[in-house]
DNA sequence: CTTGTTATTCACCGCTCGGTGACAGATTGG
DNA sequence: CCAATCTGTCACCGAGCGGTGAATAACAAG
């Protein structure tokens, strides 16, 4: 245990605190964890070497040692980050029976929006990702499209949008709006007038995305 | 001229430089468009008082005396922002006869996206808005939706949206979708998937959000 | 010329940042 | 047992930040 003769280098306190345990990989979780609660909580803005340690409760030395620094970091939260769509959205169609692209890319526009509405972290990455053009931010955007996409691929199956429609080009306005429309709303909970802050006024926005989705894809 | 006798108090290097001529009204104009450059070419991210002060070739205790801080100068370019509207976007329908509210909103779509294209000061501000809350970003954040609100209804006319279909929420979204394509493309290029690099892709885009618009309101 | 007033600069403060080298304690292997 | 290695801590660096008090230079009025 303890040795008690120990006290021959302590200067003035006890420290009856829990000593931490000598563990690289509960380490590296803890800082893996605090560097994405910070970014969730408050924003890329102040998300730094020294903040991350603080919050990890540990020295940012070893941040550097068991990521590389920064760089390294943000690339673990990006490779963690693939799991996302799979965790938090659906895989199914919920039961439903998805028989036009039209009822597909409304059941994904509404799936998007829960999800992201659901979720801090993401709502900071996309928020950071139109505000920086940085090697850390260009793998993080690179990271989550990709899950992304690959999530729309799987769902989609085998419907095919109508002809005469330029869906790439319609469904990336599709997925800016909620994404915008979802950042303006948890910093200032409205977007361009439209108030979003009970259910009932979301309720509204979802109802004018399906509006819109319906319009163009029928 | 200078006078040679002035060589006494003079400690290494002659300046050679053209001294600053006295006059508070230049500085402050100085000042102010140094914050706005440096907004809109930087970001927001190194925004602040010593930037600001070098841009403008002056000590930033003058940023103090005649805004106040930072803070004032923020507010400062808002109170600038009002005039963006009225000078960016045109305030006529562009010899076209807008007959139905689809008409006004197709035109005003494109008009708001080939503004925000061109102007990269109004990029910054909204970006700085889905990132953060502060008081600064508020004032900014009410003087341009202000403006933009003005505009619409000045455009909008006489004309209403179609019965059963949730004008605001559907703007909202329309906007959002403008708003978060415009900053996406000028970071990374992209969005959602969707080059946007050269006038092609551009077409491309504003031919899907003029489907859109005509989805919704005919 | 003298005396204020105004515009502008300078020097300095405390703080936080990212980054690094050296050190201490635990663990492991011979 | 000693030596090497691994985990974790600490002290320190230079740089930049926002912010402030005092000095300085130009001008105006008397």
């Amino acid at each position: 245990m303890a040795p008690a003769n120990a006290a021959v280098k302590i200067p003035v306190e006890m420290p009856v605190v829990e000593k931490r345990v000598r563990n690289r990989a509960a380490t590296e979780q803890a800082i893996l964890d605090a560097a994405k609660r910070l970014l969730a909580e408050e924003g890329f803005q102040n998300f730094g070497i020294n903040a991350v340690a603080r919050g990890a409760g540990c020295d940012k030395q070893l941040i550097y040692r068991y990521y590389g620094g920064l760089n390294g970091l943000v690339e673990a939260i990006g490779t963690d980050l693939g799991s996302w769509v799979t965790d938090r959205i659906p895989d199914d169609t919920g039961g439903m029976f998805l028989l036009t692209y039209g009822d597909l890319m409304e059941r994904l526009s509404m799936l998007f929006l829960d999800a992201l509405r659901a979720d801090p972290l993401m709502r900071r990455i996309v928020a950071w990702e139109v505000s920086e053009n940085s090697e850390q931010v260009r793998r993080l955007s690179e990271a989550r499209s990709k899950a992304l996409a690959g999530w729309i691929e799987r769902m989609r199956g085998s419907l095919v949008p109508p002809k005469g429609v330029d869906a790439q080009a319609v469904n990336a306005m599709i997925f800016a709006a909620i994404q915008h429309i979802v950042l303006a709303a948890a910093v200032s909970d409205q977007c361009a007038g439209l108030v979003l802050k009970n259910g009932k006024d979301w309720e509204k926005a979802a109802t004018a995305l399906k509006r819109i989705v319906r319009g163009v894809y029928g």
